[in-house]
DNA sequence: TCAATTTGCTTTTTCAAAAAACAAATCATC
DNA sequence: GATGATTTGTTTTTTGAAAAAGCAAATTGA
């Protein structure tokens, strides 16, 4: 059991064609990766012997493909959760969540804790998420293995982890990287990340029907304010200092359906819940919150399906653009906000193929499918993704070095 | 003389370094590398074996850095230019173009010939394409080694090379590729290009200040339509089905200065040219040619004046959105309808900042540099850097194989 | 003149991957 | 049930790129 490994790129381009395959035999393992069996018999040595991978339990099942199978059946190798665990963690405007996923990508580790954020301090929130982080790891097996901790906030970071700008929070130029260090010590790094672009890598991290690098994705996330990440080619783009993704602050309109007169007219001044209810109260002259508005919906009051038509036209106008500018092969809504997209699809629809160019290829729109949990699991899949890649060597940590 | 060379993963590796250094001494090269000397002087050999690479003739000059040199001077080692070719043309409104560069980057030969586009028939285009690439080829070497051809042209196309819309051509669902592998024959690949991508990477190509990796770069050619090009860590981010970057569809407003019943308010129906102009007639009561617009601004008539202050308004609110989302380092403006930029730089870069949030680093704005080859050069310039990246193992062929 | 430094080259060693060969485990067919 | 075809996984041998180590050459500075 060493104190800290690191593994020789083949073994990490291994894992990482185990991470997509689920599990497969050595043979098919060797074609995937371009290596003779030989060589790939090797690499899954070493990778068991480092405890990342192993056989599977249920032996010479290697019936994958629904081929004519013949010959010797292969025995199924896949990777060894335990090997490794990644820490993610998420600062919200009511929680602070922390997970831990293994090295097979499963969650295996939860704890939460309301949080006051607006106007909090950021101690506060860094010292919980340290506790938080002390109770997931309990969680764990004794000798886990632990390679960071990676911390999704609502606002836009340097690349230094510096967040200027946390609106929501009220916290301006704060310093997290150094918080985190000082409270965690020198043997957990903690990187930080936009809450938006750790949603868009849950969203799209774990999908791959084909192929993940032709699939291109924009994640919109609907809350009070709108957020964007953008996944191409399974990575996420950040943008010069990380600030990629603001979509909401996208000039879209004159005015918008709440009052800004800083910068009117913003693409989350439309299609924000503030701004969606701001909307059906000026209609129906009565303020509701969000679930009864989704009531009301649901209910097909006239007031809810006015403002909710209102508010997919302009749905459908910022997507235009920020599809005409990505291209991506689909868009998911995540979110509160999502959940009166359902009510309006084919408006929605109609309306960008109106605002596309004829011809235009319409991306798929689809719902989130991870759960408020989307942050903090992105925040370690992303981790889990920079441990399966080829550019940083794969470092880990015994989590008794703590 | 090999008909055919493929090169080792290091070997394209010493050649891109070589190629992003100017020149540099084998033991400079090993450093930058990461490999030994021994290895690099190994490399070095066999990349001048094959013609590819060469000690500079001003030999032992190695006062790269300003540094107290001390201990014996390297011999410069450059990129041959001569080792390889690449071709790049564009198929204009107005121009085709053919240009080739070397291995070296370095525009080594240049034709083209009127073509009236709108309404041609691609069939033209194709034979007038390869007339050229014959009287470019003329001006190299003899024994000259061409990688291919990369075509850029208006409009998107798909993955395979097909052109659904080039509506400025009216050219619908034509496959270009298969029309110039009938008249060039089999043995030169051809690629095909959006202009506005190529115009992106001719811009930045060589533009290497520090770093081009984190210099991700968003480049708006500005003609009667407009389109975009984003540089992400040097690379072009094309979009699935490569129709990323058409930003002149983008809605921004609701009517535009020139009307467009089907889909009104589109980025390029204010600030493309035709647009500029019909807001200059629509203030001045009085149509004027592009040229002359640009005289009357010089000279300060206020109609020139009001027109290009509100063309400039709704650049800077289109770049808004498009910085919003892509959060790019540097804006680069192209094409002719740059030129109105420098009499607005600083009222647009006064609306950029209401638009964008406080706190959000404002990319700087700069104008093109490459002439109106730009989309041909950079069409070869993709070529060369798929040469000199290790995604595809490099081939070469001999021109005369054709 | 002489030490210090850096370069470029040669020789030897290391080690990941390929190549070749073979036993084992299955299916298909007679 | 026997036999051949096919695929898998392993072992042994070979290849070849890169590292390691050592050294002569070319410069600066004292």
């Amino acid at each position: 059991m060493p104190e800290s490994s690191e593994l020789r790129p083949n073994e990490t381009r291994a894992l990482a064609a185990l991470f997509r395959a689920g599990a497969s035999s050595r043979a098919a393992l060797a074609r995937d990766l371009g290596l003779t069996r030989s060589t790939t018999g090797i690499l899954v040595q070493s990778l068991a012997e480092a405890g990342l991978a192993r056989e599977r339990s249920d032996t010479a099942i290697a019936e994958q493909d629904g081929e004519g199978r013949v010959g010797r059946p292969g025995i199924l190798v896949e990777i060894d959760g335990d090997g490794a665990f990644f820490l993610g963690a998420y600062i919200g405007v009511n929680w602070i969540i922390v997970v831990a996923i293994d090295l097979a990508g499963k969650v295996r580790g939860r704890a939460s804790r309301p949080f006051a954020g607006a106007g909090s301090a950021p101690e506060d929130a860094v010292t919980i998420v340290a506790a938080l982080v002390d109770e997931v790891i309990a969680q764990l097996p004794r000798d886990a293995r632990l390679s960071g901790l990676n911390v999704a906030v609502p606002g836009f970071l340097d690349a230094d982890g510096t967040t200027y700008h946390a609106v929501i929070l009220g916290w301006h130029r704060i310093n997290l990287a150094t918080l985190f260090a000082r409270v965690l010590g020198p043997d957990m790094p903690v990187l930080l990340e936009n809450d938006a672009n750790a949603v868009a890598l849950a969203e799209t991290y774990r999908r791959r029907p084909d192929d993940q690098a032709s699939g291109d994705s924009l994640v919109v996330l609907i809350e009070n304010g709108v957020g964007g990440g953008f996944i191409s080619g399974g990575r996420l783009h950040r943008g010069h200092l990380r600030g990629a993704g603001e979509i909401g602050h996208m000039p879209l309109g004159d005015e918008g359906f709440i009052h800004d007169a800083q910068r009117p007219g913003r693409f989350e001044t439309y299609v924000g819940k503030d701004a969606l209810l701001a909307r059906h109260a000026y209609i129906g002259r009565r303020a509701v919150t969000f679930d009864m508005f989704l009531a009301a919906l649901a209910a097909g009051e006239s007031a809810a399906v006015k403002a909710a038509g209102d508010w997919g036209r302009w749905l459908a106008r910022g997507l235009a653009a920020l599809i005409c500018t990505l291209q991506p092969e689909r868009v998911i809504l995540a979110g509160s906000g999502n959940e009166v997209y359902p009510f309006v699809a084919t408006q929605v629809k109609a309306f960008l193929s109106t605002y596309l160019v004829e011809g235009y290829p319409v991306p798929s729109i689809e719902l989130s499918q991870s759960g408020p949990d989307g942050p903090a699991i992105g925040a370690a899949f992303l981790l889990h993704q920079a441990a399966l890649s080829a550019d940083p060597p794969f470092q880990l940590r015994n989590a008794a070095a703590r």
